[in-house]
DNA sequence: ACAGTTGACTTATCATCGTTAAGTTACCTG
DNA sequence: CAGGTAACTTAACGATGATAAGTCAACTGT
């Protein structure tokens, strides 16, 4: 109910918080510091979340947790944010924020290219946030990046369903790709794979095409380097039949 | 606490052993020989969490909630299962065991898609699955599967990177598509694309294309013939230059 | 046949979490 | 200067995942 939640920085900001047992009156401190130096805002909550997710993960980010980093109580933040599941929402669309939407070129090919790169660049960045997917994306800055995969590949020459057919498969492919590789990656038992090869390994005949393909050895593939063929494999799909 | 959660009278059994833990599931051997009539098994318990992550979804499996349904109390569910997350990984690879899979024939690019269709209906049909891939997926079925698809695509003549691109470009087109559509399915709250749809109105002029591809228009694409036409492009990128 | 072991559970208990309700204070408006 | 309201804090609730310790029947070896 104190320190373990207010514990931040003594800054000289704020001040005025009375003890029922303090001494007399001449000896507290002035009322001072009316308002705030910083107000909360939601940009602020936003901010720190994103920076305590990049720490923490997922389970890291409790109210409270939060709340300390911003020198204030957690229900405080319940005036700003109705629910913890807001934070989250509003921490996956901050970061599709950080995608740059590239100036549109005469190449559409190197436009769409640019942003699904930085599509899952910004994702795995952010390791958490693949996961949390799960949850309706609809935040201005996804929208306008959805906009612009579009609007490259209608100047890409696709029309109607087949607009809609390759726009979802760039971006579902986009997401599954964030998805498994951040999950690798954020692993942390570093048992995980060897779990997974000892079980390979228990029937490897029942595997042969995974083992021989090295689906689960490390580096043998480069992931940036087999992403962005696909994202090129899809870009050579004909505009039209 | 106790009628709460205590259910069924006990009756005779058989016995179990227990091996030192490790670090996932995957690992750790099922206790075997049981005592009761109708003993916990690692087995009843994944079911059991199945059918409650159907009906109340992700956030409303608990493991009070689980124990309640096998009538035992939740503690007793540590002792089959390590952690509520382990529960959530068997849950995951237990159903993808219900994806079928086809005898090889002679058309691989039926195989395939039969393959991927069953992957996605799975995961529509348990549409807490697809946000939790997001975990390791090292799980026997899970393994399975990838094997077979990566086979079907051997078989098509696709070998070495070509193959590594293709089959991680598959997998993460279903998982992505199965993860959007899901959430979108899932979202309860009817105000959702009303807010965004609200949000593009203020600013029409900004999301052009997206306006008029009816990306969020209700029935306007067909999910399953989108998705077909998706998996049928990538099928046909040449197996090799 | 009986003591001991152990597998499989229950009881009791924690710390922590998200969230609501009810103050409390500083600022703004009239 | 009264009153309202925005922006917090204090207090508290019920639920949750998880651990530690207790219980007790079934099997073991002798």
């Amino acid at each position: 109910m104190n320190a373990t939640e207010l514990g931040g920085p003594p800054d000289g900001g704020r001040e005025g918080r009375r003890p029922p047992d303090a001494g007399t009156v001449w000896l507290r401190d002035e009322p001072a510091r009316p308002r705030r130096a910083r107000p909360l805002t939601r940009e602020r909550i936003v901010e720190a979340a994103v920076t305590l997710l990049d720490e923490k993960g997922t389970d890291g980010l409790t109210m409270r947790h939060l709340a300390q980093r911003l020198a204030v109580t957690s229900t405080a933040l319940y005036w700003h944010v109705k629910t913890r599941d807001d934070v989250l929402d509003l921490a996956v669309d901050q970061i599709f924020g950080e995608v740059r939407l590239p100036d549109a070129g005469d190449d559409w090919r190197a436009d769409v290219r640019a942003l699904t790169s930085g599509w899952r660049a910004a994702m795995l960045r952010h390791p958490w946030a693949p996961s949390l997917v799960g949850r309706p994306m609809l935040g201005p800055n996804v929208l306008a990046r959805t906009e612009f995969l579009q609007a490259g590949l209608a100047r890409g020459g696709f029309t109607g369903a087949r607009l809609a057919v390759v726009t979802r498969l760039l971006a579902n492919y986009v997401i599954g790709a964030a998805l498994t590789e951040a999950t690798w990656h954020r692993t942390d038992d570093p048992d995980a794979r060897a779990a997974a090869r000892r079980h390979i390994a228990t029937d490897p005949a029942a595997y042969p095409t995974l083992v021989a393909s090295g689906h689960l050895d490390d580096g043998r593939w480069n992931d940036d380097e087999l992403f962005e063929r696909g994202v090129d494999a899809i870009l050579a799909i004909p505009p039209a039949d």
